[in-house]
DNA sequence: TATTTTAATTGTAATATTGCAATTAAATAA
DNA sequence: TTATTTAATTGCAATATTACAATTAAAATA
């Protein structure tokens, strides 16, 4: 159906997963990484360096936005977008979390 | 069009947004969650302890073992599952690294 | 052999995602 | 005011994803 079925998982997966979900387009990536190194970036630049469409670019942006992984700032007609940090940060603690299960060395099953 | 440009990303760049995007969904991520508590587990296990229907889970089965990230041992006519502990390594490695990029601390743009 | 058990596969409906052309909105510059 | 610039929004076509009923496959058991 396209649709998960969010209500039969706890709000933890369903937060794992949707923080997944938008780190699973190579362009989210690839401006995340731009705006890591840049720490302040246009809309256009963006849009240059990655070599999307305007409209595409900023509806990545938007979805960013969105789960408050960046914030925009209004600078007469452009947008300068940069890393919620300490968003970022607890992003980190809940996927970092899950990354980092581990399993007892000497309980092999298959 | 519902198909990502990966031709104009880095091979890294696909890397972790296919790693991310299988993690991009709540019953993957709980299946992933089950086997790292029991160690090992069958798939009706798994469709009885999440709740969506026998084919689906084994969809979701399928993709992680494509990743790699899951092995399965056929004993009999069941399949025990569990964690394929290298490659989950591996794929720790490349997801924290981008997880765990920084930014000077005192260089707010916004 | 026939039945049972377990999981994979197939087919399909419903919905989501990706990408872009065209347009709009809003601010600045001429 | 009238361009111009920059980015958001709208609308749409192509493709992907999710879920499951029905079926198949393969091994174990009666």
């Amino acid at each position: 159906m396209g649709l998960a079925k969010t209500e039969i998982f706890t709000d933890r997966q369903n937060q794992i997963a949707t923080f997944a979900k938008v780190f699973g387009h190579p362009a989210r990536v690839a401006i995340l990484q731009q705006l890591f190194r840049t720490d302040s970036c246009y809309c256009g630049n963006l849009v240059d360096e990655i070599g999307l469409a305007q409209p595409t670019i900023s509806q990545h942006l938007k979805e960013l936005r969105n789960l408050g992984l960046i914030k925009g700032n209004v600078e007469g007609t452009s947008v300068c977008y940069c890393i919620d940090r300490e968003n970022w940060t607890s992003m980190k603690a809940v996927v970092g979390d899950f990354l980092d299960q581990d399993l007892p060395e000497n309980e092999e099953c298959c």
